[in-house]
DNA sequence: AATCATGACAACCGCCGAGAC
DNA sequence: GGTCTCGGCGGTTGTCATGAT
């Protein structure tokens, strides 16, 4: 069928953006707000594609925006996530306040999977190496591979053996025509994280709140309580005053299991009209 | 000093799902 | 129910900086 381009390329500007479009940017988000990316250009003023107005400020011009070297915590979040979600990066984004799902891809791309593979674990199966090739030989019949244990002193449960739960999508996706979908839906998320949870109880790990939603595409539903990715506004609970920062609940402690209070007793509404810049 | 290789990351592209009509 | 538009995501590419030779 073809689509229509989503806005008029021959009159647009492509690459670095300049210091003026910029501050033309800011400015108008500040005046308007976001949304109607399509229309912003035009009414900016800018020679951009809605698209590349959209990344740009999501990405690079958002006042909330951590920038910066990642930490180390980070660097184990990150790896940790990766390990459950697989390439979700808006997801992963999600639980990181200040950071964009593109700064996370980057930083896996050129450092994290790197790191991995010091350690000898294959960044995309989060097995040890040998280990992975074995699972991706065809000749080996899943049932004739055995999990290794988890190591004792690793910060990432490298061969958390139940992973296989939920595939990621580009981990798996050339398994055959019959694959998943490449979804991850929200039950398998769960599971996986009851998984997860067990796993590292007993291994003495820090424990993730991984009460995740996937939230890419709801952005629009305007669903109360939602947990999104890069996307995402500061959420506010007006009964409690609270807000979340980036689909973050500031009322859910890293390691908590149980069910958001806040989502529970209070409505959460995006806090689009006092953003602070 | 010049050239090449590599790393880092900003930006683009194509696809997809949700919602509107 | 079908089609179209929009916003969003993940993968990939382009470009610049830095280091090695």
């Amino acid at each position: 069928m073809g689509r229509s381009p989503c806005c008029e390329k021959a009159h647009t500007n492509k690459g670095a953006w300049t210091k003026e479009e910029d501050q033309r940017l800011i400015d108008y988000i500040r005046k308007h707000g976001e949304g109607c990316w399509r229309s912003l250009p035009k009414s900016a003023g800018l020679l951009r594609c809605g698209k590349s107005c959209r990344l740009r400020w999501i990405n690079y011009l958002r006042p909330d925006l951590k920038r910066g070297n990642f930490t180390e915590e980070e660097d184990e979040l990150i790896i940790k996530l990766h390990s459950l979600l697989g390439n979700k990066w808006s997801l992963i984004a999600g639980r990181l306040p200040g950071r964009t799902d593109n700064e996370i891809k980057n930083y896996w791309n050129t450092h994290i999977k790197r790191k991995l593979l010091n350690r000898g674990i294959d960044p995309q199966t989060h097995h040890p190496i040998n280990e992975s090739a074995a699972l991706s030989d065809p000749k080996t019949p899943p049932s004739q591979v055995t999990p290794a244990a988890p190591p004792q002193n690793a910060a990432v449960p490298s061969t958390f053996p139940y992973l296989n739960a939920v595939k990621p999508k580009t981990e798996y996706s050339s398994d055959n025509g019959a694959a998943s979908s490449g979804t991850t839906t929200d039950e398998e998320i769960r599971q996986n994280s009851d998984c997860y949870h067990s796993y590292n109880t007993n291994s003495g790990h820090e424990e993730l709140n991984l009460e995740l939603t996937l939230g890419s595409r709801s952005t629009r539903s305007g669903e109360p309580g939602r947990v999104t990715g890069a996307d995402s506004e500061p959420w506010w609970a007006p009964e409690t005053g609270e807000t979340e920062t980036r689909g973050v609940c500031l009322c859910c402690n890293l390691g908590s299991r149980e069910p958001c209070r806040i989502r529970q007793t209070a409505k959460w509404v995006p806090q689009k009209t006092d953003r602070k810049f």
